[in-house]
DNA sequence: ACCTAATGATTAGGCCCCTAACAAAAGCAA
DNA sequence: TTGCTTTTGTTAGGGGCCTAATCATTAGGT
């Protein structure tokens, strides 16, 4: 599901066409921004593609992820709240997402008997099974997208993303999912 | 709407322990991906709340960009077809968008006298005037997100998501919105 | 104990985007 | 002209994500 975006971004020199009638307009900070939209879009997409043939979304990758016993071993059970946390949506989107997962086999839903609200979410025989399967070429999509850098590029790249990305969430940080905690 | 993704990306050191369980992972690129998406995440995130505090949407706000007018000088009137053609969205889809850029006065939809299947829509007074008034902060916003590099580090960030967007449109076509041309 | 506040999961309703199927109009072949 | 085929815009239905409201359970203050 892409951003919907210019299928061809405008030239630089309609860029700085366009700043002259826009004081503000910065042309190489579009050109910029323009690019890193189009780049993660289709990064996305490349990543959707594989994902929507096997009947997943974004979202329901992330869950099974995210149960996925670490290298560390033991295997993972994590409330709805906790996945929902970790994974940047809302406890409501995570109740459909648990919901369709459960429904295809993928996760089960116990009732935790301590505190009798929560409930514990893993991943299935099943569900592991299916991840596993899956992330080969999940993997080789992504040594795929990236096999143009080389490694020094690599290091240069993701210092830039991450100047751009840690900008954005102090300059406009992003609003608090859960209680708004006002202090 | 960002991308589902994790809120806190896998440290380098935890992308090659998991290197060791899955052969076909790779590091250096798992690391660059997630930090794409990331900062794409970041970027869209950022530019749409402010779209949101105005109703707009990505969507609507990229038709009422094609529809202003251009540096040329003239104002633009495009087919639904067309407009769907040059964001990338599908017909269907731009029916609605336009559908609620219709009922909200920014737009308008002729009927063509020559082909008689076509409709011509068009920017309204009202129309041009707000994207006059959100266009400032739109590049103010676009400015600060890329202020952290400067013109070099922009172009090199440029050229580096060049290759990567290259990479993936190439390597992974993505599937034509319109006819399916199965030559 | 009692009342209130906070927390966990869910439901209801909305927006955005998609695919598939459709009717109307235009183009084209015989 | 009559019959395909293509193109245009639309509708119908679905999935993913959101916010706001709801219900059950737990925790805290008195």
């Amino acid at each position: 599901m892409p951003h919907l975006l210019l299928k061809d971004l405008p030239r630089y020199e309609c860029l700085l066409e366009c700043s002259k009638h826009f004081p503000g307009l910065d042309p190489s900070a579009c050109e910029a921004f323009l690019y890193l939209l189009r780049a993660g879009d289709e990064a996305f997409r490349v990543i959707d593609a594989h994902f929507q043939a096997h009947d997943l979304s974004q979202g329901r990758f992330t869950v099974l992820m995210l149960l996925f016993e670490k290298p560390s071993g033991q295997p993972h059970a994590l409330t709805p709240a906790q996945l929902a946390e970790q994974s940047g949506v809302t406890r409501a989107t995570m109740t459909g997402l648990v919901d369709t997962l459960e429904r295809d086999g993928m996760v089960t839903r116990r009732p935790d008997p301590v505190d009798r609200r929560q409930l514990s979410v893993e991943l299935t025989p099943r569900g592991l099974e299916f991840l596993q399967s899956l992330l080969p070429e999940h993997f080789r999509r992504i040594s795929a997208l990236l096999s143009p850098l080389d490694e020094n590029e690599r290091r240069t790249f993701v210092a830039l993303l991450g100047k751009v990305a840690a900008c954005a969430s102090e300059t406009f940080p992003a609003p608090v999912h859960g209680a708004p905690a006002h202090t």
